[in-house]
DNA sequence: TATGAATGAGTGTTCATTCAT
DNA sequence: TATGAATGAACACTCATTCAT
């Protein structure tokens, strides 16, 4: 599918040869590429968060530079001395974010039967919410990405795997009864948290956070980690 | 925030913007609303077939007109005489979607623990994967939403509403033992189920599609109806 | 009937479609409503000149945005940095010829039945003639307005007002034989002035300046102001 | 000015050679042309009372043909089967509008001081407010033109220029004080005329009609025909 | 380092006119 | 004689990116 024919406008860098630094000013350099002295710092930094927060209101494609640069309060000249292109800018947080996922699957303990299990998965669980509240838009540009920058896709596809590889061990280290195999177990796990994260934050679900961190909890220790085994339908 | 500012381009806010049913040569009346002879209504087809084909290559936003017509062999002109818009288009589809969900929905019998509740589950999801296939592009559109057309965005959740309330009803008959509480439970089925199949269907998940239905079913199965309740941590 | 169906093209209903200052990139804010600096309020008044000229050629229906931007010597881009569509700019455009109007309204001083009164009559016609020379394209999409803006056709009818309120106050002062109703017979000398302004300016009667002045002038001194009464058909 | 480009659309037949009638059919052969029976008479009567009526609420340019054929209760087709365009339509109204002018030129009489003449100017105005009502917005379509079809035009000054030599006639014949030259005094009386008339029919002014024909008649007769010429400011 | 101004290819939509039946 | 369907050039407007200061 997707033959990468992403829309852009006016000047296309893709079509014609991106020409680089232009003049003497190093335009579009991102991030740690260039030493920053601390006016820098704080530019970039305001732009970030410009971002996430235009990015949060409108979503990737409809976020206007302008309205990223009108949130920071700077100007559209600036914003191209930090960033090689709005989805550079992406790109950036995705990067953060990302770093986040992976402390997050680096931190998940063991998920045994008893309440120190659950309470293990609950604690992850909750880390997995705080991270979808603060970098929900860019997940949400991660998975509707569609023929985007392939480098965005594959660094949120790492995330993933990271969560993903870690969940599927702590499964496999109590023999969690995979439903016949342990990828769609696991595959349908991540899908359940990503979109219900997703509902959670964007159609707001009015829901206290405790109770709901609860069900959650419940549920995948009961579902995908020790699902019943008595009484039912026989596996095949 | 976000007053719904979704960027589309060139409609004209005077003559035709303000929705529905226009004047200009009945242009873009969409189905129902003009009586088609035969030739019309295969031209609609065709234009609904290529909108399919085209939103499920480059996804909604970034599919052209353009692209919709030479998909479908016509002109821009025609597209209009059928569809008020890209997004009437969408609309249109999205009828259709919501129409088998509501079948779907309508068609889920009782679950129950034994093997014949387990074949049910199993057959409803089949369906379920089905129309994912079929309708996947526009039920993401659906999804991706954010701030465009609240109407089809509303046709969207009443489908999926549809289906959540008649797997609500199939859990509570046999007394799934909601984790906690029922709409969190359900929230996340719906959750999983939504996320599961797009990646099945986008990223092309290569499983066979009978072991992936029934480790699914299983899982749900067990995970959602009929979770173990022995020698776990208890409840809260 | 028809409510203010006019043919527009392109414009983006949702985003910037109604009405007023927008967003991205400050576009279309026109005039006062942005700072400019030296080099914005130059582009500007090209922009605005242009617009003079090209509406002078085509009329305002008939010119097109391309058009206007080839005579600037800009782009695109830049005239929706300044203003908000085409009809901005007539209506920037409109505004300045309101001013003009006003002013010329206010300067009207007595018009009494000796040589003095006859001159000052002469001054203000060639005002107003010099004026409509200026302006005439502006004022002729004030009058063919049709259901266009109903703004612009508001600030016409206002600068219009304002002269004939200024008129029919110098005819009442001197106690001008009003035909019946003083309404009826400064619409008259307005619509004549303003017909007679555009037959001179658009299809180019080669008549002299002066002679014309003297002619017209003459015409309303005696014709509306001091109307012939005696030996005539009596007033019913 | 006005290199007559107008802006037309679609197939435009004047770029590329009209190909005059296609098939069989002799599509497009306005009015009087072809011989018509009863049925083709009634449609095309049909036709043109239709783009009356579209022409008068939304103006000439702003009509569309798909307003016309709805209005006529017609198809697209049918619509080029008797005109060649829309503005062959135009031309057709045009024509039967040129002919009341005429007539109403021819018979204008002698317009005496006395009371007769008086009467027989209320007579003119009347006739002459009448064809406005019915033929304004073609009347207006002349006056706008603006490099559209030079033929229109020409029609329309035809037609004008019939009455007021007629009017410069009858002036002559009595001697009215022409304001320096007669010209000058013919031409803001037509202009008058005209707009005086276009701002009665379409800004709706509510006078009783007997009291503003009254109210004209008597301007026109003291201010155009009988001036004052004592006491006055001498004419040079 | 920062900024306001400029650019122009690209997009959705319109509508006069022609075609096929 | 009539019609519904098809066409596609034209146009207004957008916005990522670059330029000049």
């Amino acid at each position: 599918m997707s033959e990468s024919n992403k829309p852009t406008r006016g000047r296309d860098p893709n079509r014609r040869g991106r020409r680089g630094p232009v003049n003497g000013q190093a335009t579009g350099t991102p991030a740690s590429q260039r030493e920053l002295r601390a006016q820098g710092r704080r530019t970039m930094r305001k732009l970030l968060d410009a971002g996430m927060r235009v990015f949060a209101e409108r979503g990737y494609h409809a976020a206007r530079v302008d309205d990223i640069v009108r949130a920071a309060r700077t100007s559209h000249g600036t914003f191209y001395l930090y960033f090689a292109s709005k989805e550079d800018l992406l790109r950036a947080l995705a990067v953060e974010c990302a770093q986040e996922w992976t402390d997050l699957a680096a931190s998940i303990g063991p998920i045994t039967r008893d309440d120190a299990g659950f309470e293990e998965l609950r604690r992850f669980l909750g880390g997995f919410v705080g991270t979808y509240r603060r970098y929900g838009p860019i997940i949400r540009a991660w998975m509707e990405d569609q023929g985007g920058d392939r480098e965005i896709g594959r660094l949120g596809v790492r995330s993933f795997t990271a969560i993903a590889s870690a969940l599927g061990e702590r499964m496999d280290e109590v023999g969690a009864p995979h439903a016949v195999d342990s990828a769609t177990s696991v595959a349908a796990l991540m899908a359940m948290l990503e979109r219900f994260n997703y509902v959670l934050v964007s159609r707001r679900i009015d829901v206290d956070d405790d109770v709901m961190l609860d069900s959650l909890a419940r549920l995948v220790h009961r579902g995908f980690f020790f699902g019943a085994e008595r009484g039912m339908a026989a596996s095949r």
